[in-house]
DNA sequence: CCAGTATGTTTCGTATACGATTTCGTACCT
DNA sequence: AGGTACGAAATCGTATACGAAACATACTGG
């Protein structure tokens, strides 16, 4: 659940069959940014991944090419690639996107989930409700995710599904999302959580459905921005 | 107008120093595809390519990994690259995806269109009234993309702004767009364009303008669907 | 003591080379 | 005659190598 694969169709591959280095050079060195190993700002040097993962820089160029498509990492001409970290304004412009793309995405996917479906989002909200008590924002976050990919994972439009993943993953980077910022965004959260899961059990038309999941998630963007106003630096 | 940057930020280069070979077959390759040199399905040999711009191979193989990043190209292990024709399933998603990101992104921009826009976009929209009677098209679409570059050019979101230069991108290898099939369209399209300036010039609220830029998209992809229904090649 | 230049090191960019894989044509067997 | 197996050609994948650019540092002249 908590898998966010963003690969084109073609390079999926599940079995043994890792597929060519190129690819399990791009597979690690994302897992690594996804999951916290190399940090935002992280300097990515082909020769010492190269080394690290035993090929040669070639297919680790191509990889961390692919990544800077993703915008996972930036890379500038002659200097090298660097992890993405995101400064506000990014933060801002990734999860405008994502309000639009997810709202798109759980709307049409909407009529596809079932019952199970419902019934597993709802454990994962009470799990998060549970863990407002002792709030950890990272478990919290990742909970989060889980939720919502149950609702938009069956999005039978794979490129929109292709960008909320994109954009998943770009917000992964920091590990904790905005609610170690704003902790009591996690409670209204967890309530619209429900509203939502209603709104999909009843059948609701898709422009209720696809406005209610992007309003979800500019809601939880408001409500940093408010926290943190002074701050402003445009690019 | 018709120029679609789609390459991130660091890579728009403008004056002579044309940047790294990489980045020169990137925008060589990008170009002949969208200019229709490269048709769909157009095998793209390494080797030719890389004798043909005068470099080495490595250099072409990562803009062809950029290309298929952006779904221009179709990259097969072990085979090679070809340039992504758009089959009827793709198309739908494209163009569903489109409606999506390019409603969104002009509902954004409305606010900054100022008058001269309007004006602009008006007189493309004359000179499309005017292609109705010879038909052409492949001029009407290439209008077509023109007029829908000034609503949605002023979003100030990049992120949208680049799915949706993407998505143009893609449906640019057809290169005479849904018109072609469903004459008829072109004129319920022009009528729709004026309908489309007026809310922005009246400041129409931004939910009614992306409601309409989104509707105007997907009913011609709707007119496609209509005229083509036998055909269901699910992938 | 500071500024500007020279030098050295790191890291990237691209070319070339060779092994691996697929594809296609042809000959052979049934 | 049709299908299968083998082999050659084409093409891709990756390693290695070397030149070029950028960054850090030390040195010299004012």
């Amino acid at each position: 659940m908590t898998e966010t694969a963003t690969a084109p169709a073609a390079a999926t591959i599940a079995d043994g069959t890792t597929g060519s280095k190129s690819e399990q050079a791009y597979q690690a060195i994302k897992a690594r940014i996804v999951e916290g190993t190399y940090t935002p700002g992280y300097r990515l040097v082909l020769a010492a991944i190269a080394k690290d993962l035993g090929f040669s820089v070639v297919p680790v160029r191509e990889a961390i090419r692919r990544l800077e498509a993703e915008n996972l990492v930036k890379f500038e001409r002659n200097v090298g690639a660097t992890v993405a970290g995101i400064d506000p304004t990014e933060y801002l412009y990734t999860m405008q996107t994502l309000s639009i793309v997810e709202g798109a995405a759980t709307a049409l996917s909407a009529p596809l989930v079932g019952e199970a479906d419902i019934a597993r989002a709802r454990a994962v909200n009470a799990e998060m409700r549970e863990c407002l008590k002792h709030f950890d924002p990272v478990r919290f976050t990742r909970l989060n995710q889980d939720f919502h990919s149950v609702l938009f994972e069956h999005c039978p439009n794979p490129h929109i599904l292709d960008l909320v993943h994109r954009g998943w993953n770009r917000l992964a980077s920091l590990r904790s999302s905005t609610f170690r910022f704003v902790p009591g965004r996690a409670h209204e959260s967890v309530d619209e959580h429900e509203a939502l899961l209603k709104l999909i059990e009843t059948g609701a038309d898709a422009d209720t459905i696809e406005k209610a999941a992007r309003l979800h998630r500019s809601a939880t963007l408001d409500a940093y921005l408010s926290q943190t106003n002074p701050q402003d630096n445009t690019p």
